[in-house]
DNA sequence: ACTTGACATGAAAAGCATTCCATAAATTAG
DNA sequence: CTAATTTATGGAATGCTTTTCATGTCAAGT
């Protein structure tokens, strides 16, 4: 493959003259530029990337930082993320985590290493210490709710998204709500949990563990769900549910063992994916593709940014 | 940011000797290596990554050419290319093409610059000429039917997927069958609508236009299908959908018209995503994840590879 | 005592494009 | 007609690591 030097012997000027071809730079002859043009046509010339990448200290690649990319929740993000990225023709490198400290460490380790220009978090399990500590090496944004921390990030309040779920419940006279949670462990659920703690102290309601349902990740989720659900002998009579995709299966559950929703049982949930239109479920609208195309944006300004997005209710016809 | 030369420098050493430590090399001292190791924790040195990709002319990175990501379909088939690739420490470089040419352009233009070790097609829109022109500067696999073409593909016959759908429903007695296709432009549905043709004329029935649905790609298209079906006065008594996740919005809407499935209108899709198990959508197996790891591993061997993956009938009530 | 092979180390080349700096020619301004 | 710009061009440094080649030491084998 011929490199630069080729280019410039063949069209009889310097490197430099090569350089400012292919850059558009100013200052070069029109016989000159042909010249060079013309060599670059014959021997189909391409720079070599990585040489550019290596002086120029940057590659124009964007690491995204996902546990599982068939969730269509995070496809949702990276689809906003990838066209707000093609705009500003950078490419995107996937690290999908699992939820794997090592994994995110890697994806981190990207970013010092300089493969990628900027990291964007979708979700982690890591600490945010150690977040922080790459942040020395690169902008990164994440989107969960980093106050209190150095690390940008676009986030909703998911205590005030709870707690107003809750209130909207409650008004409509349902005294035991059951929620469905996916990660126990995660900053979201935590917010959550301590949010309905909070709302059962305050409404005096006594807290019932079987009310709580982890790991309520993906539509087939439901199935399950709806099974222990119908096992109670004093089951909950709405469910708070924290992905559309967990309550479209909960409700296709439902209808399958003519369980009347909403009369039997009210789902609100969270995210106002398509699939939560179509079918009609009460949900909190997360604009989570616009979400991903200010997560692009906003981590190259490459300056600390926080903002909390609010959620917004949209009634359907589950509660 | 401390690059091999200091720490060869502090450790006095050579350069050689920095590099043989990184890279495991024999032949170097115990007390050298020690000094070169600690060196290297002092100044907190990383090695410039994009250096090395110049001298090895390879990057680690593999490319992946998704429409859109969104889908749960491409979701399953790159969460299978993202597992493999983390055996193999390889990083995936996402390119959301949304079916236009210069996005895909884009991506292949990536493996000229060897940006990219490789790539992954997993659906397109352009010719394969220019995806053979292509193929010169790097391996490349697809997700697609390339028979007779000089590029490595892991493939279903959907020609063959159909008849068997067609004659499955006919069997069970469906004289009228309509379908669901996403692009009507694709390899795949035109194979499709091949084999619908075919088996019109071997059973003599007349072609009736009404019976087809294009651009049914997403959950929420089972919405106007089944409106428009339920317009038609002489609606056909089976669908063949070319994904669950349309099967399923198509499944989710009849119930809410209350129009008897499998009675009424009878449901064959393709793909056995998780949706199709939850909903006992009767369809046709086609193992994307598998796939997904598949391509990465054959795309790895940089040999030539065709392969057909065979679909295999699940029946369960929908039909 | 002499050859051979294993062990150890470093200088320099290779991989390739960008950019700073110096120089020269051609214009424009005054 | 000189001084100051603008235009045009190339040499060399820069970014950083890997790998080849050359050289040298030391122990084992004959």
């Amino acid at each position: 493959m011929a490199n630069i030097k080729d280019i410039a012997r063949l069209a009889g000027v310097s490197v430099t003259t090569v350089s400012r071809v292919i850059n558009g730079h100013p200052y070069v002859r029109d016989d000159k530029k042909a010249a060079v043009l013309r060599a670059m046509e014959e021997t189909n010339y391409e720079r070599n990337i990585n040489a550019v990448h290596l002086i120029k200290g940057k590659t124009n690649l964007i690491g995204v930082m996902v546990p599982s990319i068939k969730r269509p929740y995070f496809g949702l993000v990276v689809e906003g993320i990838a066209e707000e990225a093609l705009k500003g023709n950078y490419k995107l490198v996937l690290i999908q985590t699992n939820y794997e400290e090592q994994r995110e460490q890697e994806a981190l380790m990207m970013l010092k290493l300089k493969q990628i220009d900027a990291l964007i978090i979708c979700s982690k399990i890591s600490d945010w210490d150690i977040v922080e500590e790459y942040a020395a090496y690169g902008p990164i944004i994440a989107f969960e709710d980093a106050r209190g921390r150095n690390v940008s990030s676009i986030f909703i309040d998911h205590y005030k998204g709870f707690m107003e779920a809750l209130a909207y419940l409650n008004g409509k006279g349902h005294r035991k709500v059951g929620y469905c949670l996916a990660r126990k462990s995660g900053t979201s659920s935590k917010q959550r949990e301590a949010a309905y703690r909070d709302f059962l102290k305050s409404s005096g309601e006594p807290f019932d563990p079987d009310c709580a349902f982890y790991d309520a990740i993906h539509f087939e989720d439901g199935e399950w769900i709806v099974q222990r659900l119908m096992t109670m002998q004093d089951p909950p009579t709405a469910l708070l549910v924290t992905s559309d995709q967990v309550a479209a299966g909960i409700l296709a559950c439902c209808n399958e063992r003519e369980l009347d929703v909403p009369s039997k049982l009210a789902i609100v949930s969270f995210d106002n994916q398509p699939i939560a239109r179509t079918l009609n479920i009460t949900t909190f609208e997360i604009p989570l593709t616009e979400i991903g195309r200010d997560l692009f944006r906003k981590v190259m300004t490459k300056e600390f940014f926080q903002q909390e997005i609010p959620v917004r209710l949209i009634e359907r016809l589950t509660v």
